[in-house]
RNA sequence: GCCUCCUUAGCUCAGAGGAUAGAGCGUCUGCCUCCGGAGCAGAAGGUCGCAGGUUCGAAUCCUGCAGGGGGCGCCA
């Protein structure tokens, strides 16, 4: 639509040029814009005023012009109106505004759907948190993030593929293996001495113990470097299956890949380079390598990193960057995505430069995006909780996702932008449902869900209706004429616009602002309009196609979210 | 020291270079013989942190300053 009316306007300036009333060359591009105010219409342009000074006329003067010449369209209503400083304001005819509801009803799910993306593949990283211990809250909010992005950037065009980078590679699963280690000597009654930077938390000895259930008291002959090692992957897989995969999947995310970072240090095949090296070789090749003191080194500054950067020490060990920088070569180079998204910590904001660099150099600048996910501090009623992994005082995810439930935890944080941080109080998104604004939207959603069941001639709401099928097709739309009626159509339309933003600026947060935009345009057209009838049957017909549409489009919105859409609540 | 995010209504936050800056919560006033009141309508509430600059036009872009959160210095 946006397009159409743009298009509309541009033919109507050419006119003008050819016709001599207008002297503009080249002749500009003309961009449509939603009025805040919806008295302004439903599309207004500002080319008269951009382009006043090129042409040397008034703006006002200008856009009377280009409006005298726009031709007339069944889509548009009346004459384009010259408001302001010199807009032009456009409103949609009610035809062009009800045929929304067959388009939504023939469409489906499919609404909304635009080609940003064009087929092209995407990889999304998130989480990626290391398989030592349970998921924080931050994780969560990732977890929700990315996995949203993905569905809208899926909806806007992209082939897209989900990925868990995980960390199970460095010092941190040597502790990790030796605090579980000392646990599960504890656990058999045997003398333990708890390592001095261990992981202290409750859940190391939760994993101790599976593990001690798992083999019982055999492994506690074993020499304790041998029993750090076999506790380290016993641990690592306990966390990352029984844990990891199985805290997403019950909050909705799934992910395609999980993709282990010793892939990157070990040999290559038939015992050649690794990863790693490859990707050095690589970057030696392009000419950004260079020694000094015993250690290779990145020149990132010449890709706008404020300082080089080591990828092997003078001890022979491989920095962690050097690992993240073969990963991305793996992602660019080995596998090929058109674009890379990376959801990172705020923790890890200080990697940016170097990592953008890394891919720069690699021959692939511009296709890693870093999304820096902002922290999230966990309140009960009022109260802040103070969270340490090291003294293992903390509420996990899971706990979270335990009592606040799914939905609302999903949607409480992607109702931030994301470079905002969330204050997330546990007691308000569980409790006081009336000012958690996903209940607001899950509840015109059910709401609609009960009017079809009603409609269908069900007596009470338990009753098993195909919500789908209750509205008839082919109901005379002309009928959708009252105010809230059209109000609601214009709602239901924008959601292709919306997805298109969301996915250019990777912001799930603006599908929360839409939906709560549509429950509340919803409410206001079920007060004023009421949709069953029985003496109306065309106008209930009407209403119920309408109430269907707005369904799907509930719906679909929620789907992007990662949120249920209940029938009923 | 450097980096980064934030600063908009009493509170929590939206805001796509445009027109009279919006929503929710809170406060106040109304609306259920009627499809789900987890709802709707109305009112009050603002020098968009400060100062410059760019622009026909700035909450939005640029520079500087102030205040707050987080982070960094061949650690993982």
């Amino acid at each position: 639509m946006r397009d159409k009316v743009a298009q509309l306007v541009a033919e109507a300036l050419t006119a003008a040029v050819e016709a001599d009333e207008i002297a503009l060359d080249p002749i500009p591009t003309v961009e449509v814009e939603r009025p805040r105010d919806p008295a302004h219409g439903d599309w207004a342009t500002n080319v008269a005023l951009k382009s006043a000074k090129a042409a040397g006329m008034q703006p006002r003067v200008l856009a009377e012009a280009i409006a005298a010449r726009m031709a007339a369209h069944p889509d548009i209503d009346g004459t384009p109106e010259v408001a302001g400083p010199g807009f032009i304001n456009l409103r949609l005819s009610p035809a062009a505004l009800q045929r929304v509801v067959t388009d939504v009803r023939s469409a489906g799910a499919a609404f909304g759907r635009v080609d940003l993306g064009g087929g092209k593949r995407v990889q999304v990283e998130f989480v990626s948190a290391n398989p030592v211990g349970p998921m924080h809250v931050g994780h969560g909010r990732w977890a929700a993030l990315g996995d949203s992005m993905a569905r809208v950037l899926e909806h806007a065009g992209w082939q897209v593929q989900r990925e868990f980078y995980v960390n199970d590679s460095g010092v941190q699963m040597d502790i990790f293996g030796a605090s579980v280690a000392a646990r599960y000597l504890e656990a058999c009654g045997r003398e333990a001495a708890f390592p001095e930077e261990g992981y202290r938390g409750a859940y190391i000895a939760e994993v101790a113990a599976e593990i001690r259930e798992q083999e019982g008291d055999a492994l506690a002959g074993l020499p304790l470097p041998e029993l750090a090692v076999r506790c380290r992957e016993l641990g690592y897989a306990l966390v990352l299956e029984n844990h990891l995969k199985r805290v997403l999947h019950g909050m909705g995310v799934d992910f395609d890949v999980w993709f282990s970072e010793r892939t990157l240090h070990a040999p290559g095949a038939n015992g050649g380079p690794s990863e790693i090296e490859q990707a050095i070789a690589r970057l030696r090749e392009l000419g950004h390598i260079f020694e000094h003191e015993g250690a290779i080194w990145f020149r990132s500054t010449g890709f706008g990193d404020d300082k080089d950067r080591v990828l092997r020490k003078s001890d022979g060990e491989y920095t962690y960057f050097a690992a993240d920088v073969a990963y991305h070569w793996d992602k660019f180079d080995v596998r090929g995505f058109d674009r890379v998204i990376d959801i990172w910590g705020a923790d890890h904001h200080g990697y940016v430069a170097r990592m953008k660099a890394a891919a720069a150099a690699l021959g692939h600048p511009g296709k890693l995006d870093l999304v820096i996910g902002q922290l999230v501090n966990l309140y009960r009623d009022g109260e802040a909780v103070r969270m340490s992994k090291r003294t293992g005082e903390m509420v996990t995810f899971e706990e979270l996702l335990d009592e606040v439930g799914a939905d609302a935890a999903r949607y409480w944080f992607l109702r931030r932008s994301t470079d905002q941080q969330v204050d997330f109080d546990i007691g308000v998104a569980k409790e006081q449902s009336a000012e958690n604004p996903v209940y607001y939207v899950q509840y015109a959603h059910a709401r609609i869900c009960s009017i079809l069941r009603k409609a269908a001639g069900a007596d009470t709401a338990d009753e098993t209706v195909d919500i789908a099928a209750v509205a008839p097709a082919g109901a005379d739309l002309s009928l959708l004429a009252e105010d809230a009626e059209l109000t609601l159509l214009r709602k239901l339309a924008e959601l292709s616009e919306v997805v298109e933003l969301a996915a250019r600026d990777l912001a799930p947060h603006k599908l929360t602002r839409f939906a709560e935009d549509l429950a509340a345009t919803f409410h206001q057209f079920y007060t004023v309009c009421k949709v069953v009838q029985p003496g109306q049957p065309d106008l209930t017909a009407a209403r119920l196609a309408l109430v269907d549409a707005t369904r799907i489009v509930l719906a679909t919105t929620l789907g992007l979210l990662g949120v249920s859409a209940p029938e009923r609540m």
